[in-house]
DNA sequence: AACCAGGATAGCA
DNA sequence: TGCTATCCTGGT
């Protein structure tokens, strides 16, 4: 049988390397690569692959439920609105970051569910991306649908709660397993309190995300960017935190102050900004780690 | 063989 | 408010 290819419209600002940060680069651990133009992931319950051929990114479904195309051009925020951020960033005034969005060019913020992004955020802690794809792949093969071809669902919060710490630990997830049980047993009491979550505005929704066991600032930033639909929150872990200092001058800064500078610099759409920033820190990281 | 990693938290000054 | 040790585990 011959894989369906369909191709996706909208999509003319996208770049391979775009492409390959917004999939692997930290956001998702949902994606891994095929080749280095073909990768497969799981949205909710649809196994999907996706192709860069001849400057076109094209998808297919290879197990799981069907998926919409729309729900899948949402999930990607091919839509208008991505244009509308990137432009409304200060690119014109900084030189940084419009470096980093040439580079990157059609970098985006993945429109995940919040639910799994609270699972994997709260397991990220002092962890490498394979690291964090390695426990979350015990865990969906462990409690998930069986989705086919070694693939499996994200099991859901109440049957994540079914979970004992022990258990949690045998699985390697160490400190991170209170943090996780804790959060599993306090969303088995208050089922809609993640749902009700995106109704807050930006800051109520972090400060509210931080009263989970394991959630601090920089985690309920990802939450909320990646899972929440809040493109002003803008996460900042080591990456983030070096290049601030050095691109941006910041030495001696402390996180709260930087947390403002970000808000005030870069504006509505911060975690975009934070998104290219990070791709650029983390390339030039690796290209002189390389160089040894 | 120490030391650190894409953090959070408790304890103390 | 600000600083530090500690938490698990795996990798260098």
């Amino acid at each position: 049988m011959t894989q369906v290819w369909k191709p996706i419209g909208k999509q003319d600002i996208i770049s391979l390397t775009g492409i390959v940060e917004t999939l692997l680069g930290g956001q998702s651990f949902a994606w891994n690569s095929l080749s280095n133009h073909r990768w497969r992931g799981v949205i909710s319950r649809s196994v999907i692959e996706l192709q860069w051929k001849k400057r076109q990114l094209s998808w297919s479904q290879t197990g799981g439920t069907p998926l919409n195309e729309s729900t899948l051009l949402d999930y990607l925020w091919l839509d208008d609105s991505y244009i509308a951020a990137i432009d409304a960033l200060p690119w014109r005034s900084d030189y940084i970051l419009n470096r980093a969005i040439q580079k990157f060019s059609g970098l985006r913020i993945l429109r995940q569910p919040i639910e799994e992004v609270l699972m994997v955020f709260l397991l990220s802690s002092a962890k490498s991306i394979p690291q964090i794809k390695e426990l979350r792949t015990k865990i969906h093969r462990l409690l998930g649908n069986d989705l086919g071809g070694g693939n499996y669902a994200f099991p859901g919060w109440d049957r994540l709660a079914s979970l004992s710490e022990e258990k949690a630990r045998s699985l390697g997830m160490g400190y991170r397993a209170k943090y996780l049980v804790g959060t599993a047993r306090f969303l088995q009491q208050r089922p809609d309190w993640l749902d009700e979550l995106k109704q807050l505005s930006y800051n109520q929704a972090k400060m509210t995300l931080m009263e989970l066991p394991g959630v601090g600032p920089k985690i309920a930033d990802c939450v909320l960017l990646f899972g929440g639909g809040k493109t002003e929150a803008f996460p900042i872990d080591t990456w983030i935190f070096q290049s601030l200092q050095k691109q941006y001058r910041l030495e001696g800064w402390k996180v709260a102050q930087m947390q403002d500078f970000a808000q005030i610099h870069f504006g509505q759409h911060a975690g975009l900004a934070q998104q290219f920033l990070f791709s650029l820190e983390r390339t030039e990281a690796r290209k002189s780690l390389s160089q040894k």
